[in-house]
This record gives structure tokens, C-alpha cells and sequence, in this order.
DNA sequence: ATATTTCAGTTGCAAATACAACGAACTAGC
DNA sequence: GCTAGTTCGTTGTATTTGCAACTGAAATAT
């Protein structure tokens, strides 16, 4: 898997010959989509960064996923649910083409490259965005809050094949992502320094032997 | 979404149709697959259940993912480490459909209608599976064992309308799938059944008012 | 029919984690 | 360069959770 996806060609010809899409420009903080009332969006990313949000009753806040460039992603993939409020929040100044999952089988009349090669790509894009969720749930499952940073660390350590990790997050967002809390994150990763199995500089962590 | 699939006919056309494909059967308790090796398999569940279960180094148990009638998986949906073993272990006797992930896009001779349907289906099996993790993500992501044990209840509770929610696991297996410790589990339960938040009768709960 | 294994339900205790709070360091805007 | 708002790093304390152990009940195997 992780099939190279050719995504610019492909998203270039969506965009000029496709009537059914939108590409849309969001500066970074900014709201691109809420996950709060059903309307079979999909949302592709082509540039920038940004984050699946909740934040729960209790003002407590939680980072559901995190998305880069060709992820995948909108509220057609989700259960939508009235216990809490999700938003996908821009991280930097992002690109996103916006169409509806109905879209996807209804040809356009001039049968546009796009919608050729449409259904390829999307099973590329939803096969990772399923490797990249099941990525998440190994971590999250973790029963300890080591486990759960050694985890993720460890997993980015493996995909780019060095031993020096930058977390693509503060600290605070990556408690959010590892649900757990701030201080004892913080806490757990002194203990890890002080053991000697990693270092840490800013958000760049060093696995050390 | 969560459209009806019509896997029935569309399976049986595979099944004649297409030699790249293999219908397997599992008894209970057999070893569906395993995600230690890279194949790019695919497996579809057509009847019975499933989990995907991961043993820790030190011996714990963690439900990953359960699978019902038309769930797809296989390791190809997986990024394969060396840190943990994970299997698919049949709940129940199950009849698998097996295939390789290079076999989506080559077309076969004949062209059977298996083929024909195969992208859409997949697609939307596919979208199944990412509402799912992204169901079980919302679980795991509760901070408190309290919050994912009344997590899981009220998405079983909105999925079914119904205040009553039978749980697919042992109490055992339901600790596990949280990624909680047991008696930890049962503690809390214990907790909301004398607060009169939920009732309890084997593995079926009934939420009160 | 009986033995063996698994599962449910508890509990005491130790360990991990959340909560709250604070000052220092850093960032962004004016 | 100053100010306001975040983020980082830390700590004390209360609470939650995990661990180990055990009993009785239920299920499974012999």
C-alpha cells in the first residue's frame, strides 16, 4: 500500500473541469468544517495543515486526528452525534476542495478526466486515511501514558526511519492527541529523559540507544 | 450513508465469477489472519464475527476492532510493526472472503460482474470502516473509564433507538476493547448502576431516564 | 456426571493520572 | 520595545486506575 497518490494531476483536472467542486482557501485558526449536522461532505486537503477537534461538555478538548496534504476527510465519515461538537480547525493557511459524497457516482455529463479516475483514487485516499486511523487507535489504545508517548514516537521514528522525531504539535495540542493530560504528559516525559531513553529539545525528540 | 450494500449478489458473482478470489471457512476460536507479515491481503467477513485482537510484549489484551457480516480488514490496513502481535480470531463460525489489494484494479478476463461492482462496493465498505474506527477512536479518546463505558452505551443506544444496549463481548472482552483494566471497569459500572444511571442484567444495559 | 476452565463480581492497596495552580519563557500584535 | 496572550515546565494533592488475589457461578470439556 501507500500507493504514491498522483494527486495533483488528478486534482487539477477536478478543478477546472468539474462543476460539482469547490476549492476553498481558510487562513490558519480558521474553522474549515464542523462536524455537527449530516450533509455528505468530503473534504480533500491539498495544502496546509489542520486538526479534527472535540471538545467535550466539560470544556475538556480532544485531538481526534490530524491532517496533512491529500488527507481525507468531513462528516460523511462520521457518526454525528449531539454528546459533543467537532470542527476541523486549520493549523496554517490550507487549500481544500469540497464536494459531496453523492458527487462520486454521478458522472458529469462531459464524463471530465476526474470523475475517470475519481473512484481510483479515492480507495487510495480511503485506504490510507484507514491505515492512518488505525495508526491513531494503536496509539490511543495504549494503556499508559508512556506507552501511548513511546507509542507515537516510535511509529514516527519507523516512518522516517531516524531516530529523531519532530512532533508536527505544542505540547499542549499532543496531550490533547494522546488524551491524556497536559501535566502528566509532561511529568511521564521528564521521567523518560531522566531514564535516559529519550531527549528532548523543543518538540523534537531523540530516541537514544 | 451507510448505504445498504448489496453484498449478497454482489459476493456470489465474485465467488463464481472470478478465480482471484478464495472463500474461507473458521470454526470458533480459529485464527482468521494475522498482521505480522506485509500481503496486501484483504479479507471480507460474509457471516459470523470477529475481532482483531493485539497481545502487548507483556502479555495484555487489547480489542482493536470487532467485525460483523460485510466489515472488511487485513493487514493491508495496517502498518505492520514488530511491537505487537495482532490476529483476527474468530468469535463465531465465519465464512471469509480473501483477496489481494493488486486485484481491485486488475480487471479479469472475463470481465465478471464481480469486478464491475468491486470499486463502488469497495468504496462504500471502505467509508463503513472509516465511520467505524472513527466511531471506536471516539471511544478510546474518552478520558475516563467512566466516559468510554457510557460512550460506547450511547452510540449502541442511538444506533438501535432504544434505551436497552447488548453489548457484542464478554464483560472480559468489553474491558479489553475499552483498553481498560477489568475490575477497574467493573468498578465503575458498579458506580453508575447505585448513582441509577444505567441498569444491568448479564451483558445487556439499560440506560434510566 | 464430573472435572476443568473461563467469566463475573469484589476488594485492599499501590501506582498512575487528573486537577489546580503558578512563574518563566516564548509569540504575536501594536 | 512593550503588552497580552499562549505555551512550557513544574509541583502538591485528590482521585482514578491498575494490579493481584480470591470466591462463586457458569460454561466447556472429558
Amino acid at each position: 500500500m501507500n500507493t504514491k497518490l498522483n494527486t495533483e494531476a488528478f486534482l487539477n483536472d477536478f478543478s477546472i473541469s468539474c462543476s460539482c467542486v469547490q476549492k476553498k482557501y481558510f487562513t490558519k485558526n480558521q474553522v474549515i468544517t464542523t462536524y455537527i449536522q449530516k450533509r455528505n461532505q468530503i473534504c480533500i486537503l491539498l495544502s496546509g495543515e489542520a486538526d479534527l477537534v472535540r471538545y467535550d461538555l466539560n470544556g475538556g478538548r480532544s485531538i481526534i486526528e490530524h491532517f496533512v496534504p491529500n488527507s481525507i476527510f468531513g462528516e460523511c465519515f462520521y457518526n454525528v452525534t449531539v454528546n459533543n461538537e467537532l470542527s476541523v480547525e486549520a493549523k496554517r493557511n490550507c487549500e481544500v476542495l469540497i464536494f459531496s459524497y453523492d458527487n462520486i457516482f454521478k458522472k458529469c455529463k462531459e464524463s471530465c478526466k476526474f470523475h475517470n479516475t475519481l473512484s481510483e483514487n479515492l480507495l487510495k485516499m480511503l485506504t490510507n486515511k484507514v491505515i492512518d486511523l488505525n495508526t491513531r487507535i494503536e496509539v490511543v489504545t495504549q494503556r499508559t501514558t508512556r506507552e501511548k508517548i513511546l507509542g507515537y514516537l516510535s511509529i514516527l521514528s519507523t516512518k522516517n526511519n531516524s531516530k529523531n522525531v519532530t512532533i508536527p504539535f505544542s505540547l499542549t495540542d499532543f496531550a490533547d492527541f494522546l488524551s491524556v493530560d497536559r501535566s502528566a504528559m509532561m511529568r511521564e516525559i521528564k521521567n523518560l529523559k531522566d531514564e535516559g531513553i529519550i531527549s528532548k529539545e523543543g518538540n523534537k525528540f531523540t530516541f537514544l540507544q
